[in-house]
DNA sequence: ACACTGGACGTACGCTGTTCGTTACGAACA
DNA sequence: TGTTCGTAACGAACAGCGTACGTCCAGTGT
């Protein structure tokens, strides 16, 4: 990338600066896995191919654009699961947790998850397959269709979470606990008595068993009817 | 606003402008009701009460802080619920459903409530009620306890989402529909086959099944052990 | 050899959050 | 009553943002 460069005039650049709509990306996604999501503005990402922020609106409509296609590229990215009714349960969880590390991955991704509903390709196959492992497990076809949906949301969710405390899980987790448990009892009895449920689990943990508690309703739901 | 404005110095305006926290956070809530968040900026706030962005830094400090505060003015308007045990499961529907309003009610709030843990005193107390409620329906204290962070989620994201699509929702659901249901069925036929439920119900009623969901589940793990 | 065209670029505009030094006020004090 | 003084509001400025526009050049088709 730099083998050429000594002459900063354009003279020797003759022509192709292997400019694209994935080299925008590529540079988009390596900012916001170094620096974060606000790291990524059209002018960085500009001077990181080594030109102005201008030139990009070629490739990419806007800012609001380039994160769309940033997560589209995350997306793809996620290896899917052909569902298997002999072990669907397990496979969910796989897809699930495969899905959620591919967010916290690129910190800050997540939250811009939310704004538009899945109707990109990547987004498709997605719930495509979540819908499939869904139904594999003999779920009715409502409740797997709004469970995807709630699936869906947990793992956006959860990786926000991440992505907000970025580590040091129990140095905070003990802070949170100090100032629970510290509580006047008075009005706040059951936040002080609880202090230690409250803050109980790593994120990962957590993350398991809202999904589980979710497979476990709607299986309830299921089996009532 | 401009009755008695025709001198520019600030001799007419002798003394006491009302410019109190208090008066930054109305003023700031009354533009995000109005314009939604993207409007809450500064100096848009500071127009409104009649004076320059620098002296909202007095009683906020930055935007963050604004922000924070607006977010914790609404959280203390909800109302709480007495737990009781005759009617738990009736209070939580209900005390969720009022979240759910004030979030809406404010759009753009979701979003932000989403970076920091509940340690305002408005937040514990919401916490504290339902944490309340769950251990009067006799939950596990530990379900309960992740189970009032995993409602507190589906309020949050709830909220974002109707944020996102404010309102006309028959026609987007009309539209998402003709989408999925147009799908080439050899690659998604799943979402082609189900693309009526993929997009049932309105926003209420599938926040209302989420709650079910969840709650069911942890109903289901309480009998289970 | 020429005109053409599309992409890269510099520049500029209007906005943002925030900081700094100054100023004018109301109240306390002599 | 006259003076001082701390405090809070202010205007201006800074650095940065996303984006639009006009220009200019390399490579191509004629």
């Amino acid at each position: 990338m730099s083998a050429t460069s000594h002459h900063r005039s354009t003279r020797d650049r003759p022509a192709k600066t292997p400019l694209s709509e994935d080299a925008v990306v590529d540079a988009a996604l390596a900012i916001l896995k170094s620096e974060g999501l606000e790291a990524v503005t059209m002018r960085r990402v500009a001077a990181a191919l080594d030109t102005g922020a201008a030139s990009l609106y070629v490739y990419v409509s806007g800012r609001e654009g380039l994160l769309h296609a940033m997560q589209d590229r995350i997306t793809a990215a996620i290896e899917l699961e052909p569902p298997d009714p002999a072990r669907w349960r397990a496979q969910l969880h796989s897809l699930l947790e495969r899905m959620h590390r591919a967010l916290v991955a690129h910190p800050g991704i997540a939250a811009t998850a939310m704004a538009d509903p899945p109707t990109t390709e990547a987004a498709l196959l997605l719930t495509e397959n979540l819908l499939g492992i869904l139904l594999a497990g003999s779920l009715d076809p409502q409740d797997a269709a709004w469970g995807a949906d709630i699936f869906a949301l947990l793992v956006t969710y959860a990786a926000i979470e991440d992505d907000v405390r970025p580590a040091g899980h129990h140095e905070l987790a003990a802070e949170l606990y100090t100032t629970f448990a510290g509580l006047p009892p008075d009005r706040f009895p059951l936040i002080a008595a609880h202090a230690a449920q409250l803050v109980a689990g790593d994120s990962d943990e957590r993350f398991r068993f809202a999904i589980d508690v979710v497979l476990d309703g709607m299986l309830a739901r299921a089996g009532r009817q």
